[in-house]
DNA sequence: CCCATGACTGAAG
DNA sequence: TCTTCAGCCATGG
């Protein structure tokens, strides 16, 4: 398991606060691979294995759950989402701009 | 090395 | 806001 790019991408995911999210570009921006955020949505599937790292938190751009159906169930990402007081109708999150965590601005 | 895939993004209509 | 298109590039076959 090569771990360079991903490893990055776990470490950022992680440092998410609870209730805030982010998207894949930020984060990609923010390890250096401003032109990958498809390879960290990619890297976060691979993350299934890894608990630790709170995917549910990564979303598209817009706020939208792109990926919930890589999760367990088709609710589970929305669910993990508004136990974290985080409002998500529809797969849209509420508020995206005020839950918005851009790591490149935060830290 | 070439090709396909994909949890993305920005631009254009 | 939506759809479509073209870049983007790590990973795997």
């Amino acid at each position: 398991m090569e771990k360079n790019f991903f490893e990055r991408v776990y470490d950022v995911a992680r440092l998410i606060p609870e209730g805030r999210v982010t998207s894949y570009g930020a984060i990609a921006r923010y390890i250096g691979a401003a032109k990958s955020a498809r390879m960290v949505g990619y890297a976060m599937n691979a993350s299934s294995i890894d608990e630790s790292v709170p995917a549910h938190r990564v979303v598209n751009r817009k706020g939208i759950l792109t990926g919930k159906h890589h999760f367990e169930g088709i609710n589970l990402m929305q669910q993990l989402l508004e136990n974290e007081d985080v409002e998500v109708i529809d797969n849209q999150i509420q508020n995206f701009d005020t839950l918005f965590w851009d790591p490149n601005k935060e830290l």
